[in-house]
DNA sequence: GCGACAG
DNA sequence: ATCTTGTCGC
C-alpha cells in the first residue's frame, strides 16, 4: 500500500498530491460569463472539531434562488495545516456534490484557489477533481501583498505573491472589508470577480457562500 | 532564528 | 473553524 492507495495521511503525502495535480489546473478559462447555475460550498464544525457538516447549495445565477442542495455529516479527513486545508474538507464536499441532482456550471469555494503558497488551494483542487469551473473566495489572506482597494463596491487591487498576480482583493459592498478572489479552475480572474460581484448584490459574501453556510450550520444543529 | 499561517 | 460581550446601526 503506497501513498496513492488512499487519502494522504502525512504532510509529505499531501504535498505530493498537490504537486501531482497542480499541472492539471486550467488557467485559460475564461469560464462561463452567464452560468445558469452556481454552487456554493461550505463546511461547519462541531465544538470538538471531530465532526463536520459539508453543504453545497445550487443557485439560479439570475434570481439567486436556491434550486438544489445537499448536505452530509462527516469527519475531518486531515489535520488543519495552512496550505493543506483542502485535505480536511474535500471528501465531505465531494460527497455532497455527488448528491446533487444536476452538475452546476460553476463552483464558488470558501477558501483560496491560486492564491496559495504552491498555487493549488481548495478551489483548484475541487475544480480539478470535478472538472468544473471553480473560483475561490477567501475572507482572510493566506499569501500575498496588496494595496487597499477603493472604498466603493467593485473596487479592487491586485493580490501579488512572489511577483505574481495570484488574485484580487475585491470590495463587494461600500465600506466593508474586502474579500480575496482567486481563480480555481477553468476560469479567468476578470470573470471570477464579475461573478462574485453578481453573487453579492447586498452583502459582503456571495449568496452562494451564505446559503451553504446556513445549510451546514443547521445540519450540525440537527435541524435537518 | 522568529513570526505568519485559507477554514 | 469555534469560543465569546457588548456595540453600533437599520
Amino acid at each position: 500500500m503506497g501513498p496513492d492507495a488512499g487519502w494522504p495521511v502525512t504532510v509529505a503525502e499531501a504535498l505530493g498530491v498537490q504537486d501531482r495535480l497542480r499541472p492539471s489546473v486550467d488557467l485559460v478559462g475564461p469560464g462561463p460569463a452567464e452560468p445558469a447555475t452556481v454552487a456554493g460550498l461550505d463546511v461547519a464544525y462541531a465544538e470538538g472539531g471531530d465532526r463536520l457538516a459539508a453543504a453545497v447549495t445550487v443557485l439560479d445565477a439570475r434570481t439567486l434562488r436556491v434550486v438544489d442542495s445537499a448536505v452530509v455529516i462527516g469527519r475531518p479527513a486531515f489535520d488543519y495545516v495552512p496550505g493543506l486545508f483542502a485535505f480536511r474538507e474535500l471528501p465531505a464536499l465531494l460527497d455532497a456534490l455527488g448528491r446533487l441532482t444536476n452538475r452546476p456550471d460553476l463552483l464558488v469555494c470558501d477558501g483560496h484557489g491560486l492564491a496559495h503558497p504552491r498555487r493549488f488551494g481548495l478551489a483548484c483542487h475541487l475544480g480539478v477533481l470535478t472538472g468544473l469551473p471553480a473560483i475561490g473566495v477567501g475572507k482572510t489572506p493566506l499569501v500575498g501583498t496588496w494595496d487597499p482597494p477603493g472604498e466603493g463596491r467593485g473596487a479592487w487591487s491586485p493580490l501579488v505573491d512572489a511577483a505574481e498576480v495570484v488574485g484580487r482583493v475585491l470590495r463587494t459592498q461600500d465600506g466593508v472589508k474586502p474579500v480575496f478572489v482567486s481563480v480555481g479552475h477553468r476560469m479567468g480572474l476578470e470573470n471570477a470577480c464579475a461573478r462574485v460581484l453578481a453573487l453579492a448584490p447586498r452583502y459582503r459574501l456571495p449568496e452562494t457562500t451564505r446559503t451553504a453556510d446556513r445549510l451546514c450550520r443547521s445540519a450540525l444543529a440537527g435541524r435537518i
